[in-house]
DNA sequence: CAGTGGTCTAGACCACCGC
DNA sequence: CGGTGGTCTAGACCACTGA
């Protein structure tokens, strides 16, 4: 009797603790896209006899889902995958496409500089790799409805990155390429106020020292720098939201 | 033989599961500051003894408190209350007077204005309460080394927070007032760039226009709105900083 | 009503690491 | 070595809620 419906790996990848594992083969191709939003998990019960654990073990590793926001539970309906899947950590400055697609719309983005750097080269600096490391260093903008709502200067790390040499990052933005083909462990986000220098008022399309909202992120996977990235967006056309509850008592 | 240092209390308050009775009753001392940071939790053991509960019941609770930060675990070691308690929600923009001095700063504040609004005042629209509400508006500057860092407009919903009338806030800080001593179940952060309008840009210390970090939070406590604020920083002299992890695989 | 998740128990073995 | 937390099991009862 062959499953017709795509199905969790019927093998653990035997990494770790179980719970972790059976949370990997469960978080796997929700997040490949394999299982649509809303579409039912596996009950408990079907999980432990697929695995062979106990249900406490397959509870915590379907509870570590719903609370990253991978899974919705409810008792008696059971688990579904989450129909609004999380936003990456906390802002929505991961995926602007998504962000502009999902405030209906239209997005497009637009390579303007696209570099190999020399060694010695000032633009390299703020990634924090020792010279002589290859650069790529990217300059793009990004599009609401033909309004420029983003401008992106990004340097990745070749030493961790080499296939991104490769791409040419006219069609894929290279934040979603990075998102989808690099694995990191850490990032940091600061954000501030500048006034827009001319080199970032014309392409931003705003007058020269308006407000801007400026974020820098830097990306690691353990201590090696991934990306590093400057977004630039008109004051008055971006507001970065969050929402959060009490660390409880 | 009666107990020298302080312990957690010896009885659960019997609302709701077990293992969150346990996790106040942990937690509890803990933000108080009756257990000094550095210093040992009672072992997991000592804990399923003095509540009469399992050890995975107990190991839940003390697991919970870990991952939000407040206590650190370590094998054979054991717990201890976490050294660097955690940051409020993502950003330091809970309590700049902690941030101020963390950065070993002298931190000052400045109460400005202090008015209970009349019905209809448009100052008291952002708050999203009925008209008629009594609220309790404010404005503070909040100095590191005698530069201004932020400005502080602030509603206060008194119907949700009958003392704050009776407090003049010349000595502490609305925003730490309320911290401790309103409840609050939910809080949205948006934050933008803005040039500094005339009335802001003089007590700010900041020339017109300049580029200015804006942090307005909502505040709510089940569905009633707490408290509104709106924080201008300087563009040059203040960054929020956030650090994240992946969603794990 | 019956299926589902939420919680809890009383054990067990193991890994880590300070003494 | 022995105390600690990390994990796991095989049961159990309960609460919620959709059919």
């Amino acid at each position: 009797m062959p499953d017709a419906l795509p199905e969790p790996a019927r093998d653990l990848d035997g990494d770790g603790p179980i719970w972790q594992q059976i949370r990997r083969a469960i978080a796997r191709p929700i997040l490949n896209g394999d299982w649509a939003p809303g579409s039912r998990v596996p009950s408990e019960f079907d999980l432990m006899e697929r695995y062979g654990a106990a249900r406490m073990t397959v509870h915590r590793a379907i509870r570590s889902l719903a609370s990253d926001g991978l899974v919705e539970r409810r008792r008696k309906s059971g688990t579904i995958v989450a129909v609004r899947p999380p936003e990456r950590p906390v802002f929505e400055i991961w995926n602007i496409a998504a962000e502009v697609e999902r405030r209906g719309a239209a997005y497009r983005f637009e390579l303007l500089e696209r570099v190999l750097l020399e060694p010695g080269d000032e633009r390299g600096g703020p990634i924090g790799v020792d010279d002589g490391t290859p650069l790529l260093w990217l300059v793009c903008r990004h599009f609401s409805d033909g309004q420029v709502l983003q401008l992106e200067e990004r340097l990745i790390n070749l030493a961790a990155s080499p296939d991104a040499a490769e791409q040419d990052f006219d069609r894929v933005s290279p934040g979603l390429w990075l998102l989808h083909n690099v694995a990191w462990t850490e990032a940091e986000h600061a954000i501030t106020a500048e006034g827009a220098p001319e080199a970032i008022s014309a392409p931003l399309d705003v007058a020269p020292d308006a407000a801007c909202l400026v974020v820098e992120r830097r990306t690691w996977n353990g201590l090696e720098p991934v990306t590093y990235v400057r977004l630039w967006h008109p004051g008055d056309r971006h507001r970065l939201v969050g929402r959060f509850k009490p660390v409880r008592a």
